[in-house]
DNA sequence: TTGAAAGCGCTAACAC
DNA sequence: GTGTTAGCGCTTTCAA
């Protein structure tokens, strides 16, 4: 209500008629105080309702106590949990979090890590708009490390926490082979980003495994619906769309693996409509083990992803950057060059891949 | 890689034997500059790759150019869509972002609002966690406004935006009672927070206006489960236990509804598995609707919940409260007290709801 | 049109 | 122990 300034150190230096040094150094709790002083230091600052300015005191310091973090879209369910693990490790450790939504655009990409200069964050941790490289390259260049989440970033040869979609599009492809599955189709959006391609290349590997060619499994892309904006959530619709196609052109023994678990929930309404029953006719496992992912009829295999090792891990890596080698100069004997750590995803088998063939 | 320090103003000046002050106004694009001096002004800055330092401008401008978010769970998307929302309407107006995640801890939250003093945000938009109301006052006191979001906070008068609960959940119980429903369940979290309680008025301004007492509607208490960490989703779990329960007990004529989607899914899987048919022997409504909504079987009926309207009036209205009587102590006539903006919220009646009996 | 000086709030030498 | 001085990078009077 009272729009008072603020309470400074050198406001309670005057009022103890003591240098803003000593003041300073009392709050601070470092050794060369006297007792006495640090108490009446600390009972005038109670007293004003004294609150440390952080900027002044991040701008001599020159760091931010603060890490940045760029995301393309917060209602991805696995980004949202990112972002907590993240938000929630970085407090541990004092930092704050200055977010930036992206919606998948390079040019809001740009914009973002601009801003993140400016604001001369710690460290940043970005899930990268594939294509467009310079924006990181300089963030880097100008000192602020970057690691990679989730999705990789060819060109740039940063760091990059992720989950190891190769081994769990395989073990899931495995699971929807052993089960019967002859023919199959996997259903993603965006092949061009990492996590994707990875996906691919594990469903691929799995079919030759098990003694398939490639013809026996087809890619089929959902068209990325470019959103109004992120605020508005994902929407099965459009694999609902595939789904339809699919269930004209499938016969028994096939499956469909989805990148996405909103896509597999569109893939079941288009089956049910279509009298195709799961895991009978067809069966079809998820990536995400979104919280529905379990209560669906049938309940619905899928990949369950480790966001909170992913987003603790990378808070990790980047706290490890940021006092790295660049700051220090210290022991960087170890490890050089970029580290990629790629998280085990685990399968969670449910019933709409246990058919009885 | 090479970490070499930012260029500042001073570097730029140096370099072509200016002033810094020049070199300021020049590239701050202000009239008192000649335009070739301008001009050589940006060619060096390009060069230097000179990045302005918002730390040390925001600290002489008195104003840090960011807001504060309070969120208690990012993974709730609704809340996700809010941070799209409100992201993406600050960076309009040149805000950033500093988000901080309270996970339903008023221990956590007051962390939260110091470390939102320290920072100097401009402003706040909060989710608040029930009971306790002084750091947001002292907040204030501070001459930061608060704007709360979704939920209200008895005993703090400050700004709200939110959602019309008390009018969704009227309407949807309406739609159960016209369905023929004469025994009513309203499935809620906490019962303790605003909206909640808004909701359970709602539900029972429905019953009175179709003519039941009280007693044909009960409010069960889905037990709040305490989740290690924010980053771990909803589950549906505790409220298909509920509904097992519930299962038991009802009979023909009964409806649920919850006030959660993820709710109405584990009622979902509860009727199923005993045999109870949606909409036939129960109908089900939901709150949110939530990208499965559309998609369970049968399609759930549910409120569907203006995030991206009430994230941008939330910001807008932040922002006539950071430029208003108390910083500027123009024009104040007009609105004194807290404003309060309650949006209203659109019940789409689907399958679950629709039985004819 | 430009420069000099002061200051935002804080910390870090270095004296005393 | 405590004070003095200097400076983080920027903007803003106020002179010149």
């Amino acid at each position: 209500m009272t729009p008072r300034r603020r309470a400074t150190l050198r406001d309670i230096a005057a009022a103890l008629d003591l240098s803003v040094n000593t003041v300073s150094r009392a709050l601070a709790g470092k050794d060369a105080v006297s007792p006495d002083t640090r108490e009446r230091v600390q009972a005038e600052a109670d007293r004003l309702g004294y609150v440390p300015n952080s900027m002044a005191r991040s701008l001599v310091l020159r760091n931010a106590m603060t890490i940045g973090l760029v995301i393309t879209n917060p209602s991805n369910p696995f980004y949202a949990r990112l972002i907590s693990a993240i938000e929630e490790r970085g407090r541990v450790h004092g930092y704050s979090l200055m977010l930036m939504v992206t919606e998948d655009s390079v040019e809001n990409e740009r914009r973002v890590a601009e801003e993140l200069m400016r604001w001369g964050v710690d460290g940043v941790l970005a899930v990268p708009v594939q294509h467009g490289t310079e924006h990181w390259e300089r963030l880097r260049k100008s000192g602020t490390p970057v690691v990679l989440v989730n999705r990789d970033l060819p060109g740039l040869d940063a760091d990059l926490v992720g989950v190891d979609y190769f081994e769990s599009a395989r073990r899931a492809t495995g699971v929807l082979l052993d089960g019967g599955a002859r023919e199959l189709c996997l259903i993603e959006e965006d092949l061009d980003i990492s996590p994707v391609a990875e996906r691919i290349r594990g469903f691929h590997a799995a079919l030759g495994e098990h003694g398939l060619d490639e013809a026996a499994g087809t890619v089929t892309r959902v068209p990325t619906r470019r959103r109004e904006s992120s605020s508005q959530p994902w929407d099965p619709i459009d694999s609902y769309a595939i789904g339809r196609d699919l269930a004209r052109r499938i016969g028994p023994g096939s499956a469909v693996l989805a990148g996405n678990d909103y896509f597999a929930l569109g893939v079941y309404r288009a089956f049910s409509e279509q009298g195709l029953s799961i895991p009978g006719d067809v069966a079809v496992a998820g990536h995400g083990d979104h919280p529905f992912a379990a209560y669906l009829d049938p309940p619905l295999t899928t990949v369950r992803l480790p966001a909170g090792r992913v987003g603790a891990t990378a808070v990790d890596l980047l706290l490890e950057r940021m006092s790295g080698p660049d700051a220090a100069g210290g022991a960087e004997a170890a490890e050089r060059g970029p580290q990629r750590a790629l998280l085990p995803a685990e399968v969670v088998v449910r019933a709409s891949t246990m058919g009885e063939r």
